[in-house]
DNA sequence: AAAGGCGGCAACCGCTCTTAC
DNA sequence: CGTAAGAGCGGTTGCCGCCTT
């Protein structure tokens, strides 16, 4: 694993003056203690070198090992979205926006494994471009950017036309049979040419832990050994007709079959 | 040049899920 | 089998900085 940390890439804000804790929540862990809004660059290169020489173990109690007055939710953001070596940064590409359009419209909100599929870009992020670039991107071309339908004032049949152009994938997504999990034609399908076959990939530095949406969280920017569980139970459809995993002869094989509205009508 | 508005995005929160005991 | 703890996720908030007036 590579720990080249790319300061230039790396925001430093001053913290907050009024604090974020003043969102009329209540805390959700002892925070009397811990420093809140924006990381010092000095916070930053103690957590970067606690995590070189321990790994990311346990967030709880890592804080205080560090040395750092932070609860660990906070640093396993910070790790997460701007620290990790791996992380692009920068602009999204074409294709990467078109590849967002087309995972959102199949998984909905889940940025998580919407990030799964785009290396070295974090779910915080892709979910932030989603709500700031994206949502207007498909206003413009007329499709609603919760449901992926054409909005209303324009002819159905055009708009879906216009749609499934404008989200035409690049070829490394290409579908393959499996990925259609027990036989959906191609008609079935508007966003056939995007492999849904999400194999998820255990994390090596968490050899306790098999969670399937840790894997998928964290698939992207690291390689593990393949292991694969079935999506419907994330999607919240596992055993209804939408789920046909059940069919197949690995009851541990997770794939999202159809696109989660046609699955919940 | 100053003020106000708006968009972008880092970071927080509560909730949910998974695992260990 | 039930419960607690830890970790992750998605939604939301609010500051910063750019743009417009």
């Amino acid at each position: 694993m590579l720990f080249a940390l790319s300061s230039q890439s790396v925001v430093h804000r001053e913290p907050r003056r009024t604090g974020v804790g003043n969102m009329g929540r209540s805390p959700c862990c002892e925070k009397a203690h811990t420093n809140k809004g924006a990381w010092t660059k000095e916070e930053d290169e103690k957590l970067v070198s606690y995590i070189k020489a321990h790994g990311e173990g346990c967030w709880r109690s890592l804080p205080k090992a560090a040395g750092l007055l932070r609860c660990g939710k906070s640093c396993r953001l910070r790790w997460i979205n701007y620290l990790r070596p791996d992380l692009k940064r920068g602009n999204f590409t074409e294709e990467e926006d078109e590849l967002i359009i087309k995972l959102h419209g199949v998984l909905g909100n889940k940025w998580s494994l919407i990030a799964g599929r785009l290396p070295g870009r974090t779910d915080n992020e892709i979910k932030n471009y989603w709500n700031t670039h994206i949502k207007r991107k498909l206003l413009g071309r007329g499709i609603d950017p919760q449901t992926h339908r054409p909005i209303p004032q324009q002819p159905e049949t055009a708009m879906v036309q216009d749609m499934t152009a404008a989200v035409k994938a690049p070829t490394e997504y290409s579908s393959s049979d499996e990925a259609n999990c027990g036989g959906a034609s191609q008609d079935d399908v508007p966003y056939i040419d995007l492999n849904l076959d999400l194999s998820i990939s255990l994390p090596h530095h968490s050899p306790k832990r098999a969670q399937p949406s840790q894997a998928l969280s964290s698939a992207a920017t690291s390689s593990y050994s393949p292991a694969t569980i079935c999506l419907c139970r994330h999607l919240g459809f596992q055993g209804s007709e939408a789920c046909s995993c059940r069919n197949t002869a690995h009851p541990n094989v997770l794939r999202v079959i159809r696109p989660l509205e046609e699955a919940q009508n």
